[in-house]
DNA sequence: ATGGTTTTTACTGCGTC
DNA sequence: GACGCGGTAAAAACCAT
């Protein structure tokens, strides 16, 4: 029974309703959508309805109109234009597979040789460099999500632990590395017991909540993390000062959620839930009242969710403490 | 895919300020 | 009359099989 429990809930479930507004800028006049800056192209882009706002404000890419090769040459700036398309943007060394030379001679044996050696040696590098780059971006994801959170220091460090372990266990190909950062920094927090909802995890990730759950099921199965379901216990406090709710009142909940516990009525229920119940049970308790809404809205939770729940908890309270 | 459980949505009725 | 609260039924989401 208690093992059901525990498999659910690896992952949380919450309500939809987010304010993803806070990190555009600027909003798209034709349909409201955030905008995006494009550096590469030189352009900004309404992430919704594809409206371009500004551009070339650089153009990495040739420059056009050139009458005859000359002129192109010197027109053109050197190289190809970047791609996002390859982890170096194209730039690195490319060894030919043919065994021909400059001129389209083929090549000795020794000199077949020593290029097979030189691919090899290439590819290393580049690989070597691509995973260096990667991390860097990921880690830089990390960061930026865990303060956007109010995530501390060793949560972030775990999560650049969990990425590094996926990125050398090559769980990468086939996932954006948005989506496994999003996921290591995801269990991270669970593993610190300083959980945030997956909404919460959401709401500051590039990536859509499916993929974010889909991936960290993966990450979390195939490096065998061992994690638990989030003790509501850990919501409390969080819940407690969003509400401007004193000590006594964090300190009831917890006592409701402990009670709750030793009873195994929690089992296979929203730890969010039950800690939003708990802190509204508890605010009755100590006439501190806030109301259901007002939880509602800071846990995420539905008012009906907390209401079952807190007269689950009263319940068990009251059976042994009459 | 299916089935069982939990959560959400939407609506209604009741009491109070 | 708006607000807080409670309850219910149906829908949706989720997990495990």
């Amino acid at each position: 029974m208690t093992d059901t429990t525990i498999r659910r809930y690896t992952s949380e479930r919450e309500t939809e309703d987010q304010q993803a507004e806070e990190e555009a800028a600027v909003v798209c006049p034709e349909c409201g959508g955030s905008l995006v800056s494009d550096s590469e192209r030189g352009e900004t882009v309404c992430e919704d309805c594809g409206l371009v706002v500004e551009e070339d404000e650089i153009d990495p890419g040739p420059e056009w109109r050139a009458f005859d090769s000359t002129e192109k040459d010197k027109k053109s700036r050197v190289g190809a234009p970047t791609t996002n398309m390859m982890h170096d943007k194209g730039l690195s060394t490319n060894i030919g597979w043919q065994d021909k030379d400059a001129y389209g001679n083929s090549l000795s044996s020794r000199q077949r040789e020593k290029m097979q050696r030189l691919r090899t040696w290439n590819e290393r590098f580049r690989t070597r460099d691509s995973k260096e780059r990667n991390l860097k971006q990921a880690l830089g994801e990390i960061d930026r999500m865990a303060s956007a959170l109010g995530l501390p220091e060793n949560v972030r460090e775990t999560a650049s632990v969990i990425y590094r372990r996926a990125l050398d266990e090559n769980l990468l190909p086939g996932r954006s590395i948005e989506g496994v950062a999003t996921s290591s920094l995801y269990a991270a927090a669970r593993q610190a017991g300083t959980p945030r909802s997956l909404d919460e995890i959401t709401s500051v990730s590039r990536v859509e909540k499916d993929e974010i759950a889909r991936t960290y099921r993966y990450v979390v199965r195939e490096l065998s993390l061992e994690i638990q379901p989030a003790d509501p216990e850990s919501y409390v406090p969080r819940f407690a000062s969003d509400l401007d709710l004193s000590e006594e009142v964090e300190r009831r909940a917890r006592q409701l959620l402990q009670n709750a516990k030793e009873q195994g009525v929690h089992s296979g229920k929203s730890p969010v839930g039950l800690a939003a119940a708990a802190v509204y049970a508890a605010s009755l308790l100590t006439n501190e009242k806030v109301t259901q809404s007002e939880v509602s809205e800071v846990a995420n939770i539905s008012e009906v969710t907390i209401r079952n729940r807190y007269h689950e908890l009263l319940e068990a309270e009251d059976s042994v403490h009459p």
